[in-house]
DNA sequence: CCACCAAATG
């Protein structure tokens, strides 16, 4: 309910709807919740520039304030344009005979005092501080250590820091930023040097430090030693121009890193590059939109795709129109593809040969036979793009995928081109996919004569047959794959936390991760089956073993891992971004879909061909893949 | 009765 309001008044900016707002939660008697009040307070003192008396007269109007509403008022004046006027509530406090300030009250106050840069009131709190016991507090000191560099004084911030008895890294952070601050280089160094711990912000700092005063040579090798670079890092970087001779000698660059996100479908990571785009006035290079819009569809954000395109700042060429078509279609939107197409037309854009493989895995993804037929006579006979051997590939997996399996035979069989074996596998996943044994076994015979050392297809074989219980072929093929010492390639997963991005294989050695992976799913599972009557299907094991067995190797695949480590890590209400390198499995699917309706949680999976989102016991994908 | 508010890097 809180939260609710508090995203409604991120949304608004001026003061009139602020005041609509503050009616409604009036109306709901939340008016006088601590926590929304304070931060009806925070967004006018913040947020809206001329609401300041309106926040005053807030708190005015606030029946009975106590020390922590006070402190609310205090540290929203605090972040405000005029810092210095929330030293009229700390009098204030002061003088109420039944409230008295604590730590919070002081640390607020300080750094008020720090914004504003006037050092007399900040040397009159620290007395105050000092009457009240509150300077030895670990906070109020470290706020006082800031204050005092803020304010130029670096002797007595240096005092303060001499006098406490135990300083903990982030008062070692704040010695070592007063120093850059009062244009101490050395002292700084002599600093980062001697502290007894470090953590991200202190080398944050060094570099920070480092850049401001122009020390550009020494800001690189910090970057370049910093063993964890997060958001801040990267971005001091930029900001302070130190990255920008790279990348704008060659665009290039960017977009590399760009295609190297998208592969990995680091999200998180993307959206940084993002913001540097933006703000280092790249988003006027067209070719980098392009690479933004294949990043955030690879790493599974059509939305922000889609908003990138509509926002392009400069003109869209074909790249950028089939970017976000083939975006479109790895997300099961096909209908929205081929509107996209239409308007592309409308626009004058001509549409090439990889506009058309787009759009044709767009229709055979969501299953559009008619569509995708009609853009394949349409590519030859109104744009006179001569179909290469990938188009075929698209419209036998278009038949294939919705069950017309005699109809893409016949298709490779009439092509004018002759079939590789990419073809071929195409027509047996599809059915894999259909349980079709006798189309299955011919089509394998042609692979066997092409690409006879080829794993996948000895495993899709299988699959066939053990969807259709023969496990005497099964392990036959087994026996043979063992025979010509033929691995099964090894599925991962992985999924980004925190920016740091996590591997689950299938039956790998224990450690911390997967052990805690491993306890979060069991009682995921278990919850699963008494909660949504889950029962597991076995039919995607590709051994003939004892069903108890199996349901263990099912239940080790590792994007259900990632998935238990993504629920037990990530807070509430984040979408799980899984990558998995080979396709999802029948019953990791449906797992999949129970556990965003059981824990209420958005799930997007990446597998080797397209996407799959996961919301409230439903797939984007409508169980076709 | 408790907890919601707090210090350092961009």
């Amino acid at each position: 309910m809180e939260e609710a309001w508090v995203s409604l008044l991120s949304k608004c900016s001026s003061l009139k709807p602020t005041k609509q707002i503050h009616a409604q939660i009036c109306k709901t008697g939340l008016h006088t919740d601590p926590l929304v009040f304070g931060k009806l307070l925070l967004h006018c003192a913040i947020t809206i520039s001329d609401a300041l008396h309106y926040a005053l007269r807030l708190f005015h109007h606030f029946p009975n304030p106590d020390t922590f509403m006070h402190n609310t008022l205090i540290r929203s004046l605090s972040l405000s344009q005029t810092p210095l006027s929330s030293l009229h509530p700390f009098i204030q406090l002061r003088r109420q005979p039944t409230l008295s300030p604590d730590s919070f009250t002081f640390a607020f106050a300080l750094k008020a005092v720090a914004n504003s840069r006037h050092l007399r009131p900040g040397i009159q709190l620290h007395s105050q501080a000092f009457r009240h016991g509150f300077d030895a507090h670990i906070f109020v000191g470290t706020t006082l250590i800031s204050m005092y560099a803020e304010c130029g004084d670096s002797g007595s911030a240096r005092r303060v820091f001499d006098e406490m008895s135990e300083p903990n890294v982030v008062t070692w952070n704040a010695v070592l930023t007063a120093a850059f601050r009062c244009g101490d280089v050395e002292g700084a160094q002599d600093v980062f040097g001697c502290m007894p711990v470090r953590n991200l912000t202190s080398w944050n700092g060094m570099l920070a430090g480092y850049a401001k005063a122009g020390e550009l040579g020494l800001a690189r090798r910090v970057f370049y030693e910093m063993p964890l670079r997060d958001e801040v890092s990267w971005s001091t970087m930029i900001v302070g121009e130190l990255l920008r001779e790279e990348i704008r000698t060659n665009e290039v660059s960017l977009t590399g890193v760009l295609s190297a996100c998208a592969q990995a479908g680091a999200f998180e990571f993307g959206k940084i590059l993002h913001g540097f785009v933006e703000k280092a006035g790249f988003l006027y290079v067209g070719s980098v939109n392009n690479a933004l819009i294949d990043t955030y569809s690879k790493c599974g954000n059509v939305a922000m795709a889609r908003l990138v395109f509509q926002n392009m700042p400069v003109a869209r060429s074909i790249v950028s129109w089939t970017s976000i078509i083939a975006g479109l279609a790895m997300h099961g939107c096909g209908e929205e593809a081929i509107q996209l197409f239409h308007e592309m037309e409308e626009s004058g854009v001509r549409p090439d040969g990889i506009t058309f493989i787009s759009l044709l895995y767009a229709c055979s993804h969501s299953g559009l036979v008619e569509e995708g037929c009609g853009l394949f006579s349409k590519m030859k006979n109104l744009y006179g793009i001569e179909p290469a051997i990938e188009h075929y590939g698209c419209m036998v997996d278009l038949y294939g995928r919705a069950a017309r399996l005699q109809k893409a035979y016949e298709f490779i069989c009439e092509m004018p081109v002759s079939p590789n074996a990419i073809i071929w596998r195409t027509l047996l996943g599809a059915c894999s996919i259909h349980g079709n044994i006798e189309m299955a076994e011919l089509v394998k015979a042609r692979l066997a004569e092409m690409d006879p050392d080829n794993s996948g297809d000895h495993v899709l074989l299988s699959n066939v047959y053990a969807v259709a219980g023969k496990w005497k072929d099964v392990s036959s093929i087994r026996r043979t794959m063992t025979e010509h010492s033929m691995k099964k390639t090894p599925g991962w997963s992985m999924i980004e936390i925190d920016k740091v991005i996590y591997g689950f294989v299938a039956g790998e050695k224990p450690n911390e991760v997967t052990e805690e992976a491993h306890e979060k799913l069991r009682e995921i599972m278990l919850r699963l089956r008494t909660e949504a009557g889950y029962a597991p299907q076995l039919r995607s094991v590709l051994h003939d073993i004892e069903e108890e067995e199996k349901e263990d190797s099912v239940s080790k695949h590792s994007e259900k891992l990632a998935a238990a480590f993504g629920i037990a890590k990530l807070p509430k209400g984040r979408i799980l971004r899984i990558v998995k390198n080979l396709r999802v499995c029948g019953d990791c699917h449906t797992v999949m879909k129970l556990i965003s309706k059981v824990y209420q949680v958005e799930i997007i999976v990446r597998d080797r061909s397209r996407f799959h989102s996961f919301k409230d016991g439903f797939c984007s994908c409508r169980d076709y893949w």
